[in-house]
Parts: structure tokens; sequence; C-alpha cells
DNA sequence: TTGCCTTTGGAAATCGTTATCGACAACGAT
DNA sequence: ATCGTTGTCGATAACGATTTCCAAAGGCAA
């Protein structure tokens, strides 16, 4: 597996030892080299250097890891690669260039759902050894407890003992309704989310705040169960759609539920906008993609990054943070999912 | 740092020995459990079992790492996580699940451009040691020897020594302009990408072929040199729509070039798709929130992440492959940055 | 030539984990 | 009563790199 071939390129891993055998010094010398340590004569850091730069060496990122306490490295800790946390991703590998920290991105790949924990688990393999810090996406837990220097990017949880950066799921919800109700909605249903998720719960309070502050009254018949899941979620968008006297407008929980909505208006002959609109929440990627494209509440994913990443600097730092709790604002992303309420005639 | 609170409950990295110590056993009765090694009396298994819960503990994956050969993670190198790169993650994730493989994505950040040849250092830092082998994406040298397990998605390159998965640009140039052709467009432009990339001069071949397919000849005057970067493209797109007798349509060797190109209509208060068509190439998530929605040609990001993976996985199993070089095709994504060619009055 | 200091390179310990092997107790069999 | 066997458990040596400490070599002055 390796190999030195006749121009002393290597194919295959290269140690530090080889790099040692190679040069004819000890392997002790070679890391003086590597780290610009005192004690090395300029001939024998040159003919090192050579050496090095021949053979593509380069130190195992594992067993610096292991010896030192400092790394260099951030990690962040996804339970999947979906669209979510792929762009928070991309916020916090912005925030990243030019700190001379690098990115390593860890997922155990569905094997989550075993142990609904994972987030501890995932800390316990990577921390210390592997990164200086890390940002975890998504935590299904509340009750995380780690006092390295760990931040949460969560658009689920409420304030949990962790550093959290997140959206805010009232103003969201409360701009999306509104939204329906300047275009003359009253009728307003929900596709809600998942009970325990305290994300699903703070936009139904602000479906049910912007109704009241319209001086409207919440039909509970108008709230049917979607649970984040698409199955679910069409079920609910169903039950709503086929009422004897539906809803002009739903708000559905989320993205993935809103497509659902959409999907079930089409099987049934309903048309969006003409007969009912539709609003989501997330703008996921498919949403603009959607027909029609979806009217939604845009979550600053990348920022939500960015901050999160700045936050776990400044940690590593070790300097004092003010407030560890972050909210940023969403905005209304309008598209052609909802339109103004045809007065009937 | 480091605790263990009144529960048991830790708080900071837990290791092995803090699990020995609280359960009162050695270090290698500890790693017996873990790894259900025989010779662990049950009572002994259960209390320890019973131990590594309660504190949370997960073995290090550097440590495991570096004593074990086999780490059972699969490592994505990138040079950046930018929408290519990312996408292909998702493929691979994708393609991961189920399969027992964990997955590192792996990114220095930016400190990328001081050496060209960041690949082999990636390899070096992290093959045999972090992963058990690794999807390069997006390399930027053609020569990289290495015999371990290992894969390129590689837009930009031609055959490397490497296995590869990469999309077809000689097909996905000319489905890009046989779609100007069958519109009407005679006179078509092109922004060329950069020379030093295989891509780039596949996708100018392509576009080069199709005009010689339709029975036209290729003007050398309607080539502007774009190359992938956005100011350049700006400038070439310029000479392009401010020549005497413009063309009536342009290809973008990229969506980036595409993307500059309908910035600089709209500067030029030339029409799209009224005036000038244009067409991109990569389908990047913001081409179809354009203004118009880009035309462009779609590359099969995710798959090619899902077929490198599935070409890694064989690799690493030590299966004989017999072709270590796949090129998968592109569509055409219609979007309303083109349309017919009004017939001159 | 001797003694001392400076320069340079090497040996050893360490990080957290795993595999190997040896220690030791309990027990049954002779 | 002695021996061998079985079942448990712990001590130890790696994995690759870094760091601390120490020894060898060379230079210089006396």
């Amino acid at each position: 597996m390796t190999g030195v071939d006749g121009n002393g390129q290597t194919t295959g891993r290269v140690t530090m030892q080889q790099v040692a055998a190679e040069a004819g010094v000890s392997v002790s010398t070679v890391s003086k080299v590597i780290n610009a340590r005192y004690g090395v004569a300029p001939e024998t850091f040159e003919h090192v250097t050579g050496v090095i730069n021949r053979l593509g060496y380069e130190a195992s990122l594992v067993a610096r890891s292991l010896r030192n306490t400092r790394t260099n490295v951030i990690g962040v800790l996804v339970a999947d690669f979906e669209p979510f946390s792929t762009e928070v991703l991309k916020g916090v590998a912005d925030a990243i260039r030019g700190t001379g920290y690098e990115l390593v991105a860890y997922s155990a790949g569905g094997r989550v759902d075993e142990h609904v924990g994972w987030e501890r688990r995932y800390l316990s393999r990577v921390m210390g050894t592997l990164v200086d810090g890390a940002v975890i996406v998504t935590p299904t837990v509340t009750d995380v407890q780690y006092d390295g220097p760990v931040v949460a990017v969560d658009p689920h949880t409420g304030r949990s003992s962790l550093p959290t950066v997140a959206a805010d799921n009232l103003q969201g919800a409360r701009i999306a309704v509104d939204h329906l109700i300047e275009l003359g909605h009253r009728r307003i249903g929900m596709v809600t989310g998942r009970p325990d998720l305290v994300s699903a719960q703070l936009r139904e309070q602000g479906y049910r705040d912007a109704i009241h502050a319209a001086g409207l009254r919440v039909d509970e018949d108008l709230l049917a169960l979607g649970a984040f899941d698409p199955e679910q979620a069409r079920e609910a968008a169903r039950a709503l759609l086929t009422l004897p006297d539906p809803p002009t407008a739903i708000f559905a929980a989320n993205d993935i539920s809103a497509l659902a909505t959409l999907d079930v208006a089409v099987e049934l002959g309903i048309d969006v906008p003409g007969a009912v609109s539709v609003v989501g929440f997330d703008n996921i990627p498919e949403s603009a993609l959607a027909h029609p494209p979806l009217t939604t509440v845009h979550q600053p994913m990348r920022q939500l990054g960015r901050d999160a990443t700045a936050m776990l600097v400044a940690l590593i730092a070790g300097e004092e943070i003010d407030d560890t709790h972050i909210t940023l604002d969403t905005t209304l992303v309008r598209r052609r999912s909802t339109a103004s309420l045809e007065v009937p005639s």
C-alpha cells in the first residue's frame, strides 16, 4: 500500500518515520523542522524541508490531535446532511475563512435514531481530541450539558443550557399569518408541527397571536397535526381541505408540510392560490421549485452558521460572552402560492 | 473543564480512564466491554455498561483511529464548501446511509491556494488514520498519485490517474447550444472558462461541435474569455454585447459567468430573453432565483457523489472495478432566460 | 591539553485506545 | 493434597506525532 517510486514520490500514506529515514535524521528533528522549533542547523532544516516537500508529507491530523490540546480544527456536528444543516455548514465555512481554523463536518449518517442523545455522544467522540470546539446543528434534546466550547444552532428546542443561535420562530409565524390576513383571508388553517418541539409550539403560538391581533378568533377545527412528517402532513392537509367550510388559506409549520399541502390540493383539484393560499416555513431550496413556487418564511440559515461560529471562536479564545442566546429575525419570501382572497359573489 | 456532577453526569469530555475509575475496573476491561470481547463476567459487563451510559461516554474517534487500521469512516475532502461540493456531499451522505460508515467532511477553509497540490496533503493528513477512504471533490491538479482507496469527483480535469466520476462536459455544452439553435439563433456567442481546465476546454469544444453540426461556422469574435471568474466574465459579456453586430444568444461556460452576463445585460438595458438569450452551465441554486430564472445545464451533482461513494466502498472492500472512470450525462433545465429568436422585420 | 559552554540531534514519555498475554482465583478431577 | 483447567481481569506494548530532557560534538579560552 505504501511505497516510494523512482523520484522519491510516495504513493500512499507518509509518516514522519519515513521522512526521517529518507532524510537520515531522527523523527524529533523532523518534528522540530515542521514546527519551526529552535535547535536545528539551517542546512539540516533546508534538507529536511526538501524531503518533506518531495514526499508530500503532512502530519496526520489524528496523531497530532491526540498529543496536542489545540488542534485548530472546528467541528460541525450534524445528524444528517439535509438542506438546513448544509446551509448552516456553508455559513460556518464563511465565518471560518481567514481565522486559521480548519473545518470538519461529522455525521454518523442515519444511525442517529438509535440513541436520542446523539449530540452528547458525538461530542464525546470528537471534542478534546479532534476539534477545539463544535457547532451542533439541530439537537433533539434540550438538556445537553457540556462545558467545553460548544454552540448549538437550534431551530427546534427552546433555551437550552448550551449557547444557542436560532431563528425567531414566533416572529416568523407572525409575519406569515399577517401576510395572509393582509391578503384578506379570514379563515386561515394551520398544519401544525411536532408538538414536542419548541419550534412547532412557537410557530403555532405565532399563528394564534396573529389571528388574535387581527381581532379574529381561532377556530380549533382549522388546526390539524402535521408533525413535520410528509405523510402525516398530507393527511392533515386533506382533512382541512375537505372540510364543509374549508379555509381559504393554510399556514404550514414547515416547507415539507406546505409542499405536501400543495400536493393534496392538486389531487383534490383545488387551485393554489386561486382557491386556497399556502404559506410554508424554512425556505428550503425545493420550495422555490414547487408549482406554484411557495411563499414561505426564510430562516437565515447561513447567518445562523456565521453567528454560531463567531461565538464559538470567541468561546475557544476564552472570551466572556454577554449573551449566549442569539435570536435572528426571519423574513417573508413572497412567491406565487399566496394571493388576495377573491370576494365571493 | 471536565468534572462529574452529583448524578455522575459528566460535563465535558469523558475518557476511558474516567469510566474505568468510576466503575472500579481497568481500562482494558472497559475496552473489552465496549468492543464486546470475550472474557468479561456478565455482571461486570452490566455494571460497566451502566457507567458508560450514565457518563455518556463514547470512544474518541481520534484515539481509536490511531490504534486501528479500520475506522469505518469515509472522508470527503473539499477545497471549500461551495454549492458544487456541498451537493456532492449530500450525494455521499445518501449513498452512505445504511452502509455502517460514518462521514467526515474536511476542508482547510481557504488556505488552499497556498499550495496547488492540496489534495495530496489532505490525503496525507487523514488517510490511513482518520478515514478508510476518501472522495476528493474538485481537485486542481491532474497528476495525483495515491494508491489507497480514493475517488475523485472531478468536474474540471481530464482522465486522471485516480478513479474519477464526472459529468459529461462535452455533451452538456452540446445540448445547451443545440437548444439555442433550435430556438432559431444563428449568432451564438460564448463566454469561455479557464483555459487550463479540461472542463472549460470540453465545454468550448461542445459549443464548436454544436455549431458545426448545424452547418454553421464558428465566428472567433464571438468567443470571449470569462475564466470562470465573475469580474472577468462581466468584461467578456460586455465585450460581446457591445459588438456592432452582437450575438442573439450567449452560452456561458458556467452559471457564475451566466449570472454575470445577465447583470451586464441589465446595465446595458438589453432585455433577456427578448433581445438576447443566455444559457449557463452547472445549475447552481442561485440560477433558479435569477431574473429571469436561468436556463442552464444541470450537472447531476448528488448522483456524482452517490456513484463516487459506491465506487469508494467497493474499493475499500477490495473489489475489482472494471471501469474506474464514470461519466454521467447532463440535462438541460429550461427556464426563462432563453426564447425563440424574433425574426427581424 | 583540559575544561566549559554552546549547538545540535536523539531517547523517552505522552495522548486515548486496543490487542496480546500473563496472573490469579476457583474449581473439579485424580 | 496436588495438578490442570477455566474464567476473569489487569499490565503492557503499540499506533504517529510532539515535547522535554539529556548526551554528544564542536568551539573557544586558559
